[in-house]
Formats: structure tokens, C-alpha cells, sequence
DNA sequence: GCCATTACCTGATCT
DNA sequence: AAGATCAGGTAATGG
């Protein structure tokens, strides 16, 4: 969801950070590397903890789920990563390499922490969906939808693989902030007047939310709110 | 420095064993196997360190610099191995495979251990240079010094591969235990009477020092002692 | 044994 | 240019 006024839930937070994911964090090392600038700032092992073997945090999803995942200092390495639960996480979200993972918190409870990510090329999708009223404005130059069996097909398309052939999933979401039960009830006044539109993307039927652009609601702004227009739509 | 009763230096230590370097020892395995009979032999593990951690054996240099690598047994591959630290020994020395790398221990004091290496080649070289009272005895058919950027041009020369194109080490050395300040001062009386000399090989102007054939200082002998003539140069 | 997790380790890159 | 960082590894361990 945007940055919006009339959303309470949106005041709440407040970004930490956010870092666009590598090979290994996605990988078989079942580890994400938090750069140490702001995993020093925002996840103090030293005193905190007391001890040395890290310490669990617990994050909530765009869906209100909780994940939880062990935080610790890797003394070789000089490096702070989330090592058990990350690979749960990168699975369930479908994450690769290049999609970007954000860190929030709630704005006067810091202890009550938020995980949420977006797709590499959300930006570019979203874009192309935004100039797109109706359906088949991009034509069905992608193939049929039946044939796509797995997401490698994708892999290294400049715009987005967002077929998996996993699970229950059939489509990648772009964007997990805008997707979930938060934003589901709202409705708001746009431009188009609907805030729901349907677009035909590469050959794919995508459900969009449009939202109004709004200026961040504070005045540092936020790593979401600068985010306007490429994070405004969803798909399932 | 050789085996010299005037030396106290050298009767202070004795041989523990050597090995030929292969590949993988030099390789990106960052890893030196210790032959089994020789690990259980000078560096038992078992109820030695009490854990299975391993432990880090600390070895003087030729120029009394400290290495310290950390020992270990792996159980895959049933072997002993130095793994942090030596592929940084490698680097420094410039070992190549077939090169040897030569482990001594202080005679009186076992834990007082030195790490030390010769070239698979020295012999050779040494060989040609000892033979060469002068400069130019060999000719310049390697071309010119100049052009020569980089060791890798010299890889799998059947004598030596000695030009590395960084830092100050112009030349590798051909044995490690020759070279080194201990040596500087001494004055020897030799045939050639001055101790050093100007020796042109391959096209290269080495500087030699010179030093006596001498008895081995004790009755086993050393690793030092048995390599009389063909180590009796080092390079600078 | 296989897989997930933990704990090392290192080179390329950046500062 | 020396040090810090971290991406990408390996090895040991526990389940």
C-alpha cells in the first residue's frame, strides 16, 4: 500500500532498509547478509543480545504472518545475516536474485518488525501496466499461458518471470506490500474512478490496484513512498 | 644459510619431513595435505588438543616471519590438512606444484616449528648457474627482461618459472632457507674468495652468494645439509 | 544417507 | 594502497 493519510496502518511504519537480493541470498546458503551499516543500526547484537549466538527475530508479512529467523554475527566473515527461517521465506515468496527485500518497523513500537520484498523488474511491469487502460494493449507476443512450465523459462527476461510451476502459487506477485488482506477492503477515489482494473500484460490477465500517487507522509519520506508509482499494483 | 658449526643457528633445528607439492595443494583448495605418517607422526591431533577443532600451528619463515596455519583432520577425506593461512603461504612464496615444502621443528624445544621450501627446479638451476663464473655464459635466448609481465608466461618451464610481475620479488627465489637476513653478515671464506657474484641466466642478472660446502653440522644431518651443492645460491 | 543449519574461509571489490 | 566488506564458497553437524 501506499503512503496514505487515510490508512492508518500505512503511519505505522517506517522503512529500515532495503537491499536487492544476491545469488547467495537466495541460494543454497540459506543466509541473507545484512550490510552491516544497517543491520549495526537497526539490529544491535553487541549489548543487546548479551551473547554471541544472535538472537531471534520475528518479522510480519504483508499478510500478517510471522517469520521468524536467527540473527547472528559471523566472526570470519565480519558479517551480520538471518540464517535459520530465511530459506522458508525465500521459498514461500518465490525470491531470486535481483528482487528486493525491505525492511520496516512500526514507527513507536520498534520492536514490532516487518519483512516484505518486490520483484526486480516490478518497476518496469508496473509501468507498462499504468499506461494501459484496457486489455491486450500489449498484444500476446509472450506464447500462451498453459505452456509455461516452470519460471527458468524466464530467467534473464529483461522484463519479469512471473511463472512458477510450483505449489499452489500460479503467478509471482510483483510486490508484496500491496498484496493481502490490509489493502483488500480499501477503496479509495482515483483518477479512473475503480480501483481495481484488469490488465493484459505479456499475454497474462493481471488484476491491478490502482491507487493515488500521495506524498509521503513524512517529511523524510520513506523507502515505500518513494516507490509511487511502480508499487501500486498487485497480481494474483 | 648452510649447515655451519660456526652457526648456532642452524644446529638449533632438525628436519621433521618434506612433500612435493601438488596441484591441489597449491590450487584453490587453499589447502595442504599432510601426509598421514607425518601429521600422527609431529602434529598429533588426537588426545593432544582435546578437541576436534583442530589447532593452529604457528611455523618461522626464512626470515624469521611467523606463519600460522590452522590444523586439522578432515574425516571425509580421512586426511590431515593446513587450511587458514596457507594460501596466503603459497601466494607469498610463489609455490608452484612440484615445488617442496620442507617442515622443521627446534631440536630442543619440539614446539618451536619452521615452515620452509625449495624450488622442483633448484637443482637445475643451480646446477647451471654454479657452473657460470661470469656473466652472459648462457646467452639471452629467453628475450629481453622487460617484457616479461607476469609469471604466467613461465608456467610449466621445464627449469623454473621465476619472474612474478608484482610487488618488490622480482625473481622468485629457487630455496627458501638461503635466503633472508640471517645470512647477510656472514663472511665466508670461499674459493672465490668474495662471497657474492654477479650471475647472468636465462637473460636474467642474479646476484649470487657464494658460501663453502660444509660438513653437516650433526651426525643425521638435515634437510639443509643434504641439499649442499644445489642450494648454496639464492636470488635477489 | 540427505538435507538444513551452523560455522568457517577467501577473493574480488570497494573505499 | 591497506583495510573493510561481502558474495560465494567449503566443512562439520544434527536431524
Amino acid at each position: 500500500m501506499e503512503p496514505n493519510p487515510s490508512n492508518p496502518l500505512e503511519n505505522e511504519r517506517e522503512p529500515m532498509f532495503e537491499k536487492h537480493l544476491t545469488p547467495s541470498d537466495v541460494g543454497k546458503l540459506n543466509r541473507l547478509v545484512i550490510p552491516k551499516q544497517h543491520a549495526e543500526k537497526y539490529f544491535p547484537l553487541g549489548g543487546d543480545s548479551g551473547d554471541n549466538q544472535g538472537l531471534l527475530l520475528s518479522f510480519e508479512d504483508e499478510s500478517g504472518k510471522c517469520w521468524s529467523f536467527r540473527y547472528s554475527y559471523w566472526n570470519n566473515s565480519q558479517s551480520y545475516v538471518l540464517t535459520k527461517g530465511w530459506s522458508r521465506y525465500v521459498k514461500e515468496k518465490q525470491l531470486d536474485a535481483g528482487d528486493i527485500i525491505l525492511f520496516q518497523r512500526h514507527r513507536t513500537d520498534g520492536d514490532r518488525l516487518f519483512i516484505g520484498w518486490r520483484r526486480r523488474d516490478a518497476a518496469v511491469v508496473v509501468a507498462a501496466a499504468a499506461t494501459n487502460g484496457g486489455n491486450d494493449a500489449m498484444g500476446d507476443n509472450s506464447g500462451g499461458h498453459g505452456g509455461w512450465s516452470g519460471r527458468e523459462l524466464y530467467r534473464g527476461h529483461p522484463y519479469l518471470g512471473y511463472i512458477q510451476g510450483l505449489g499452489a502459487n500460479v503467478l509471482k506477485q510483483a510486490d508484496c506490500f500491496h498484496a493481502g488482506s490490509i489493502v483488500e477492503d480499501q477503496k479509495q477515489a482515483t483518477r479512473g474512478g475503480n480501483s481495481k482494473r484488469l490488465v493484459r500484460l505479456f499475454g497474462m490477465n493481471l488484476e491491478s490496484h490502482q491507487v493515488e500517487d500521495s506524498p509521503p507522509s513524512t517529511p523524510t519520506g520513506s523507502i515505500l513512498s518513494s516507490q509511487k508509482g511502480p508499487t501500486t499494483y498487485h497480481f494474483y
